[in-house]
DNA sequence: CCGGGGGTCATACCCCGGTATCACCCCGGC
DNA sequence: GCCGGGGTGATACCGGGGTATGACCCCCGG
């Protein structure tokens, strides 16, 4: 089975030559290519490639907005190929943009012939691949936050589920009242479970209530 | 110059294989090799090598607890090499510790010969590389995570620096008194303030405004 | 010069939130 | 059977938080 790429980049050029490199693989179609994000985008749509080779600066639209449409496609397209994007040099901030966005890859266009082509495979095969130096920035990033919150602060075990609860909702913004409304509750019974959560963890009013809710990954900001 | 290599690896047979693939290219040397963890940080003392191959799973002293020794030494240890991680078959949760103890690399040992020889370089080079499935799952996992907020949220920015400095209080978990306390004012000027980032806000009451400066990154979990 | 926004504060009021105490039900384990 | 923890709820109290209104000061820009 053949994987099936388009091309997208403003220079013709690089087009020409990439597309002549991948042709040469048995097993790689180059089945179109186009030269800036929106004429990218709509011929993905007709082509349906496997993996879409995206430069991330174009006229018109560029690489990252034209795959967060790809990734992100509205109802009814369900076509979602893979994206690898491609950079002429720097490694700027793109990066992350494009990984958030949920491209498979991001490769230097200086990288040597193999890689672009060991790339698209591994692309094809649903895994990603990133430049070393891409590699790198995202581990020292990786490394450098906080340590994804396994935290489930160890007090809050001492919290029954029904406190759990109630505090998510607290962490939520709701009042005693809606709380109760919630929870299919008398209010009375909602302000024993907070008195009880409070009392537990040792804070003093709602408004720590929430801050430990969040400290402790109870609750996560955006979500 | 020559890249110098020592491999750690409870399994002989491995440790000869690798090490002849290595020696065999003209830039690698390789300066040593142990059977365990404990033995291999002993070794890296010695030999100083620029890059250090590491098995994960090892009797005595796993290669991640070694991996973590030799990364982050004790005082009077200059010597830092990079550390490449290798392992057997599964990508397991280990992946994360590594990268969070600042290897360089993460390595499936049925990985094409030339793909070790050419992560050795990386890695000798000051860049990082991981094995596809790895990054797929590193970049997934990125993407997942919140966003770094440099949100700032914009309803923030019609708030006075006043009013911000009270929220901000107030999303430390600080009553109304110790707000005053804190930044000498009358009980009743703070209630103002807050009234106003209320009101700007359209926020009920303190619990919802902690989470607005959650939310909008004003405050971040964990400092 | 004057208007207005930012910052400060007082008085007054109300109610939600938090506390205390007690009580009932259900269930699982000793 | 009894005990204890989890869940539920009522009554009662009070104090902090939030609201409304009005006032004064300072400073800056039109």
């Amino acid at each position: 089975m053949t994987i099936r790429v388009i091309i997208v980049d403003d220079q013709a050029m690089v087009r020409a030559g990439f597309a002549a490199l991948l042709a040469a693989q048995p097993d790689i179609d180059v089945v179109g290519d186009a030269a800036d994000g929106r004429q990218g985008v709509e011929l993905s749509r007709r082509a349906h490639p496997d993996v879409v080779l995206m430069d991330v600066r174009m006229p018109e639209m560029d690489g990252l907005e034209a795959a967060r449409r790809l990734l992100d496609p509205p109802p009814g397209v369900v076509h979602r190929p893979k994206v690898l994007m491609l950079t002429t040099f720097d490694v700027d901030d793109y990066v992350y943009e494009a990984l958030r966005a949920g491209a498979s890859g991001f490769l230097l266009k200086d990288a040597p012939p193999a890689d672009l082509i060991a790339a698209v495979r591994v692309v094809a095969a649903g895994e990603a691949l990133l430049a070393p130096s891409v590699t790198r920035r995202l581990i020292a990033d990786f490394a450098a936050r906080p340590a994804p919150r396994r935290n489930r602060s160890v007090r809050l075990n001492g919290l029954t589920p029904r406190e759990t609860e109630v505090l998510e909702l607290i962490a939520r913004g709701l009042s005693n009242q809606e709380i109760a409304a919630r929870l299919v509750l008398a209010e009375q019974t909602v302000k024993t479970h907070i008195g009880r959560v409070l009392a537990k963890l040792s804070l003093r009013d709602r408004a720590q209530a929430v801050i430990f809710a969040y400290e402790s990954g109870l609750v996560t900001p955006g979500e």
